[in-house]
DNA sequence: CAGCCGTGGTG
DNA sequence: TCACCAAGGCT
């Protein structure tokens, strides 16, 4: 028995029945790993129902329009995704086609598709055999190795890419990697792990010297650092006003509501000034109606956000797009400001 | 290549 | 509470 056959055994009994392993269809896998990036089952699985509904191949994406797009990737994250992914369908419709790559390094090729993605591509839709490197993978060989190499180190990363190629069953490369992802996601998991059911605690290196908790190796610590955003929720009892993001920075393309920011956390009384100042509110009576705090916290920001609620009397000529407070929601917005305008509308 | 890019679950 | 981190990739 190699490490393989043990996983695929494992695996044979306990998948989990999810719909893009029923398929071997490149656009809805390639759809399926786009959304899985960073990104647990559990949370893309609605999105993925929803893309393969809205889109059920890649003609239909490569015609949808941006707005589209981000509405059904809207809270999901990582947006650049939805964008790298509309940019691939189009190139795969107008300039292959409209028929999806078949090998590793075309696959490798396409925006937004790395190493793992390629990897998982070609051994779900096409049977090559290239073994996936993710954080499943990491974790389930460092720990049964013993290896202390960093994963997040270019040495580490080399170190991990080989072992998994040679340690994958090139006759089945599709089952094995489905078996060792699902291993790594269900039993051995980051933090207590199953280690007492595990098919493999006998010759794990981890499990034998005790130290599981200490496997896999991850050096340095990203330094979250905080920005203060403050948002103008202008209202006439009718309208309110929004702007679409650039493609610069955090929820590219999404849309937001009149934003200023500031370098440090002042108080309310000294953002009114500001308030006052901008070109939307110049010379103009409103009244402040109410003042929430939110801090969203990101990966490696904390967002600390007010939202200014101002009612006035009639709708100022402004660079902004005017809308009906009953429309709200046909737009994508950020999560924190979608929670917002949810809990008000 | 180190920093950037979301959101939500977990212990 | 809070650090960690999940089917990573881009610049």
């Amino acid at each position: 028995m190699t490490i393989s056959d043990t996983l695929k055994n494992w695996y044979k009994n306990n998948a989990r029945d999810l719909p893009w392993r029923n398929t071997n269809d490149a656009y809805l896998i390639w759809l399926s790993e786009i959304i899985l990036q960073q990104t647990r089952v559990e949370q893309g699985l609605p999105y993925y129902l929803a893309f393969a509904k809205a889109f059920p191949n890649l003609q239909k994406l490569s015609k949808a329009s941006e707005d589209q797009v981000l509405k059904l990737w809207q809270g999901l994250g990582y947006y650049s995704r939805a964008r790298n992914m509309m940019f691939t369908a189009q190139q795969i419709a107008n300039h292959n086609n409209g028929i999806f790559p078949n090998n590793y390094k075309d696959i490798l090729a396409l925006k937004g598709v790395g190493p793992y993605t390629a990897a998982a591509i070609a051994s779900f839709a096409f049977g090559l055999p290239y073994a996936v490197v993710d954080g499943n993978v990491f974790r389930i060989l460092s720990r049964y190795y013993g290896v202390e190499l960093p994963i997040n180190s270019t040495k580490g990363k080399k170190y991990f890419e080989v072992l998994a190629q040679k340690v994958l069953d090139i006759e089945n490369p599709a089952t094995h990697n489905q078996a060792i992802m699902e291993f790594g996601s269900l039993l051995c998991k980051p933090k207590n792990p199953d280690c007492n059911s595990c098919p493999l605690s006998d010759s794990c290196v981890a499990f034998n010297q005790k130290r599981i908790a200490l496997l896999p190796i991850k050096e340095k610590k990203l330094k979250i650092q905080n920005r203060y955003l403050h948002y103008i929720l202008l209202n006439d009892g009718k309208r309110i006003f929004i702007e679409k993001r650039d493609y610069s920075g955090i929820w590219k393309g999404l849309y937001q509501l009149p934003l200023i920011e500031t370098v440090e956390n002042i108080t309310v009384d000294n953002v009114i000034p500001l308030i006052m100042e901008n070109e939307i509110l110049k010379n103009q009576d409103f009244e402040l109606k109410e003042v929430r705090e939110k801090i969203h916290k990101l990966t490696h920001r904390n967002l600390h956000i007010r939202f200014y609620w101002i009612e006035i009397a009639e709708m100022p000529k402004a660079n902004y797009l005017s809308i009906l407070c009953s429309d709200w929601n046909d737009y994508a917005f950020p999560q924190p400001i979608h929670q917002f305008l949810s809990s008000i509308f």
